[in-house]
DNA sequence: TTGCTCCTCACGTCACGTGAGGTGGC
DNA sequence: TTGCTCCTCACGTCACGTGAGGTGGC
């Protein structure tokens, strides 16, 4: 039986000299025999062995799970739950990145709308973006605040046109503007901005907030840390502000 | 303005003391003041660096990278370019893991099928899956050996039935076998069959293989090596049989 | 004074890669 | 004898985790 030198096996599974011999060290793949001179000798059974292994670590398995599997007596049980785990394992690692993936999309779509760059706008975008769940919560709120004040509007109208009943459609008058503007002080205790020029977090005052110009994600306002005069982004923030000490 | 010690920041931005420790010594979050006992003490301004660490960090980028964004004096242009690499990678390592995902479910795939597994089995089912490409070329090559035999039946069949010539049949009749035959002479040289007893790839005479009950993967021979009689995988190989030293 | 936090070494992780300096085998 | 292969240390990788032994700060 002809036997093969550590160059060889190494070549026949697409490995480096190194990697079999560390496979030695730890103890996965030993010689069968070691010539006079201290150089391992494979025999076809090692080869065997060693393609196994390799394809095993193309599964991504560790050298410790493979070295369980190949001194199991019945590897039949073991393998199946080895196999499964990995599976866990990839799936999990494939899951991760992919979330990074998400993350890292975000952030370009970020940056695109960004005039000029510069380290401290990767801190707002990532704050924007651990808060916008927290933000989406505040506006399904506002939402549900709305939906009252609403119904009352279009009930009174309809009973107006239809029945000729003026005194819902009254009531509405008098409640609305009442209610709008409770509902938008508890609205601006919600949010907070955040200054594209400083990166700080403030809170505007009622007036000034309430009649800015705004689109579904900013308000043009003025920055009290900076005194920038612009489209802020809105943010969740109870009454802190980011970063204060608490 | 209040110093945080390295366990607040460290709460503050989720993570632990020793990796404020750590981004010290990287150099990437240098403290702004010690304390007289030589304690780290950070400054707000510290506190949104040690953020955008945090945060470039989930999207996987090395400490590296981080320390070449936040050193840059124009990190616009690097940034994009950073992301675009970050990208590929994320792209490239859940491809990876992908691909050991199929492997490793094609493994299990073909474990279901063994009676008794071996670790020998999963030997065979990795020969079996990267011989998969090359036997699938030997199978589409005797299909194109197959053909013209094929049209030249049809045609003869044919011509009988509508025009009632006759002679292209026998043409048929005369070349079929020996076609048939020098097919699969050549089919047998092309393939071999992996014993599932002792794991040995071999190749049958041709009158054993021509004869044997098979399945579209197997055939039912008798390994030359242990004399198991049953159904064996077929495999592609040249003249050269698994393992063999060439 | 007593807990608690923080400090600096320094080793460990995982599967090898990469020399250095020496030697076997054709 | 000359290349080539192989040998054994032993350090390096990457972002920390985990003690050990000591000390600052309320």
């Amino acid at each position: 039986m002809s036997k093969y030198t550590t160059g060889e096996i190494a070549k026949l599974c697409g490995v480096t000299v190194r990697t079999v011999q560390y496979y030695d060290t730890r103890g996965i793949l030993i010689p069968s025999e070691l010539s006079e001179g201290g150089r391992r000798l494979y025999t076809e059974e090692d080869v065997k062995r060693m393609k196994i292994i390799c394809f095993l670590r193309e599964l991504g398995l560790s050298i410790e799970s493979i070295s369980q599997l190949l001194s199991e007596k019945d590897p039949g049980s073991v393998i199946s739950l080895l196999l499964d785990q990995q599976e866990a394992v990839l799936k999990g690692e494939i899951g991760e990145r992919e979330e990074m993936l998400r993350k890292l999309e975000e952030l370009k779509a970020g940056l695109k709308s960004v005039q000029e760059v510069s380290v401290d706008s990767i801190g707002d975008i990532a704050y924007t973006m651990t808060n916008k769940e927290e933000l989406k919560k505040v506006h399904a709120a506002l939402l549900m605040i709305a939906i009252p004040l609403g119904v009352l509007q279009w009930t009174s109208i309809i009973l107006w046109i239809t029945k000729g009943i003026r005194w819902l459609f009254l009531v509405w008058a008098v409640v609305a503007i009442p209610y709008a503007i409770a509902a938008s002080r508890w609205y601006f205790r919600k949010v907070a901005y955040l200054c594209p020029q400083c990166h700080s977090v403030f809170k505007p005052t009622f007036k000034d907030a309430f009649w800015a110009r705004h689109t579904p994600a900013t308000r043009k306002l003025t920055c009290p840390s900076c005194g920038h005069h612009g489209f802020c982004v809105e943010v969740a923030e109870g009454s802190e502000v980011k970063g204060d000490a608490s």
